[in-house]
Order: C-alpha cells, then structure tokens, then sequence
DNA sequence: CATTATTAATAGTAATACTTTCATGAACCT
DNA sequence: AGGTTCATGAAAGTATTACTATTAATAATG
C-alpha cells in the first residue's frame, strides 16, 4: 500500500484554486502552513495576511494560488474526502460480502485518523480536525447552489455515494440509502466534536474510538433490515 | 394553546445579549430586522451597519443591544430550540406512551414550521431557516469551550436531553440515547439544507415532509430495540 | 543569452468590526 | 417644576480584513 500510495495523486477539481498549489514550492507550502494555521487559529482568526508572515512571503502570492481562505478550505475539504474514498475503494475493491464493506468503510470513517499516512502530503490529523471543525461552514453558504454546480463539493458527495450504495448492496429495497448515508457521515463528524467540546451531546468520549463505529455500523444495519 | 403561547416568555441566558432587546423598541426591531437580514443575506454578508441603515438608527445603537452579530445568530437558536422544547414539552406532556412521546416530539423537530405561531414574536419560517444555515457556525468556533461554560448552547443542549429521555424511557438499558438524539436533531436539519441545496445526499425533497419525520422515527425505534 | 514565468515588495482601496464621544430628548423622581 | 437618569442618534475614529494593482527582482526554460 504504501507504494501504492507514494504515487497517488489525488483529482481536485481544478475550479477550485488558480493555480495548482502541488506544482510548486509555494503552493506546497501554502498547503501545509494554511492547514496548520486553519487548525490552530479556526477558519475565522485566520487570513491570508496572517499565513504570508509565517511563510515570509507576500500575500499577493498567495492569492494567485487562492481567490481566497473559503476556496483553500474547500480544497482541504475536498483532499481528505478523495483520500477517505480512495481508502474505502482500496479497502472494501475485493471484499465478496457486502456487511464487510459495511463494517470497512465505517471504521474508516470513524478513525481515519489509523490510516498510514505514509505518502500522503497533508497531515491527516489536522486534515481530520478542520473537517470536523470548519468544513460545514465550506457549504453553508448563499454560493452553496452556484459552487454546488461547480463541482466543489463533490468528493464530499462521492463519499457518501460510496456508503450509500453499501448499504444498497445489502438491501436493494431500502429506500432511503442517501439519507442513512449522509446522516451517519454527517453524523460521525459531530459526535467526534461534541466529545471535545460538548460532551452532554454524546455517549462517547474521544477514547472509544471502536465504539463509535460500533453505532453507526448499528444505525445502519438495524435500519436497512428492518 | 393560542392563550397560553401569547403569555410566553422564553428564557434566554442573560450573558447572551447586552440590554435585553425584548424589553424596548429598538430591540424588537433589533429582532424582526436582524432575523429578516441574517436569513436574506447569510450570517457573512449579513453586518451590524446594514441593519442599522435598515432600522434607520445608529450602528453603536445596536452595538448597545449585541456585542456582534455572532452573538445575535446565539439569541436567535436559544430562541429556536426554546421554543421547539417548549412544544415538545407541552404535547407530550399527558402521554403516557413513550412510544407516543417520541412521535409527537421527531414531529415537531422534523416539521416545526406547521406549528402554530400565534403569540410568538419572531416567524417561525425564519428561525427554522437560520437554525438550518446558520447554527453550525455558533458552535463550531474557537470560543466553543468558553461559551458552552457560560450556557450559550443550553437551550441545544436541552432539547437533546428531552429526545434522549424518551428514548431511555422506551428502552432504559439503551446505552447511546445522547448519540442518537443528537445526530438525529443535526441529521434533521441537515437533510432540510440537502434536500434544498444538495439532493445527492438526500432521498426526499422539501414535500415530503412527514416521509422525513418517518425515517428518524424510524432511526430511533430500530436502534433501541436492537 | 533572451524570454518567460514566478515571486516579493509596496502601496492602495473599500469594507468590516468595532469604540468613543457628545448632544438630544424622553421618562422618572422628589 | 426642575434635576437626574437613561436611551438613542449622529459623527468620527481605529485596526483589521480582504482584497487589487504595480513594479522590480529572481529563477527557470529554451
């Protein structure tokens, strides 16, 4: 896997920066301090300005990677979710049983963060922390239905896509796959922040980790075969 | 019912605002005009001068009422969730069926606008599409920790807890009430901003609403009776 | 070596998110 | 009736944000 991985190259859609930040050293830089930076400060205290004097560079450099902070979470948003996809395409390709595939891409989605990260340019921690922390606030927005249309949210919806058919695949009769999907994707993300912020929201603290997926395996699998 | 909503006052933490809007004028229209802007506009575009220019009043007059605009889109959710809470509270009250409970209760979370608003002051309409929005952004900030000590989320916090007690009233030895009512609550708002802005991730539309209510009812009941 | 692309440095603009000061008028208190 | 308090309005000011534009210096490429 890790070989695998050292060639793997993740499709972002190109609409989203201005010019590809993987292509040079600047942009890779800006890619690993803004991540760094977004996780520390959250998305509102941090600003270009904030993240050129950290890289002794000039803001204008900057935005000529990114039209602005909103577009650079939104590429951050996009790479964990096309690398989450790839680990569940990768993990579940040659599985026979579907309730596997079930059980894999759950684990995945609940501890990403146990994935071997060897290759993958971004932290996957910090990636992890702004996704949970900040990527909501990537789509709730009033350009939600123009950026909808361009495509930026579509790793997002792949992944959950992926899970959906999952849980097709165990019950083709089950009607309401998508939602099941997206609320329990949606729903992952929460309870690892109500575990550190607002622990009367959850049953789980941040050291139950496996329990964690244990529900969703179970809010899924209760529900499909009614 | 209409006799008893004109009397209600729903308590609001006191930290949250200032001067207590609802005690003058300029607060009221504070309210009305705010919730009216912050659900036109997006919390972002969305600026205390733009309210003040609509009001046709001072900026630091409203600066008198609000430290900022995030403390505002706060009132605005511990309004919200007051209010459903207060519902909840009231039609399941004399029931005995916890069964019953947990209908009337997913009912009101799934389809608070079909609520009677007689005697609320602030519409209903806007409130919901706000909370759906907008509310992520209250608590997923840096300032989480510190505003959750101060009660900031109390009235979130609450609603949930009423959830989880019907739930753990169906089946005591249920171990993840507090996980199932909240991603049950975020799952409902979100599936209303999907199926607005992202139908990918959603299998109903915005009409059919009671199939909505269905699905998380049908969430819960499957769960705690593994 | 010439061209082109890339970046750094500087400056500038409009808007945001406030804070401060002060004048005015209404309400209330004795 | 007169004085005090309080709420508001008007105006001005500050620091920061979110950019855009210009130009010079440097590095990469052909």
């Amino acid at each position: 896997m890790d070989i695998l991985l050292s060639k793997l190259r993740l499709k972002i859609n190109q609409d989203i920066f201005l010019k590809d930040p993987e292509t040079t050293e600047l942009g890779n830089h800006i890619l690993e301090s803004g991540l760094e930076m977004i996780d520390q400060l959250g998305l509102e205290s941090f600003t270009f300005k904030k993240l050129a004097v950290q890289l002794q560079t000039a803001e204008s450099s900057i935005y000529r990677y990114f039209e602005n902070k909103h577009k650079l979470l939104i590429y951050f948003t996009n790479y964990y979710w096309a690398l989450l996809e790839y680990f569940v395409v990768f993990k579940t390709n040659n599985l026979i049983s579907a309730d596997d595939k079930l059980r894999i891409a759950i684990d995945i989605l609940c501890n990403p963060t146990q994935l071997n990260d060897e290759g993958i340019a971004l932290s996957l921690n910090k990636l992890n922390r702004i996704v949970i922390a900040e990527s909501s606030k990537s789509f709730m927005t009033k350009a939600v239905d123009s950026e909808n249309k361009a495509g930026f949210f579509e790793a997002y919806k792949n992944i959950t896509k992926r899970l959906s058919q999952i849980i097709t695949e165990i019950n083709t009769d089950y009607p309401y796959a998508k939602t099941l999907a997206s609320t329990c994707i949606e729903g992952m993300l929460h309870q690892q922040y109500f575990a550190q912020h607002m622990p009367a929201l959850t049953d789980f603290n941040n050291f139950d980790k496996s329990q964690r997926a244990d529900i969703f395996y179970q809010i899924i699998k209760n529900n499909i075969n009614h």
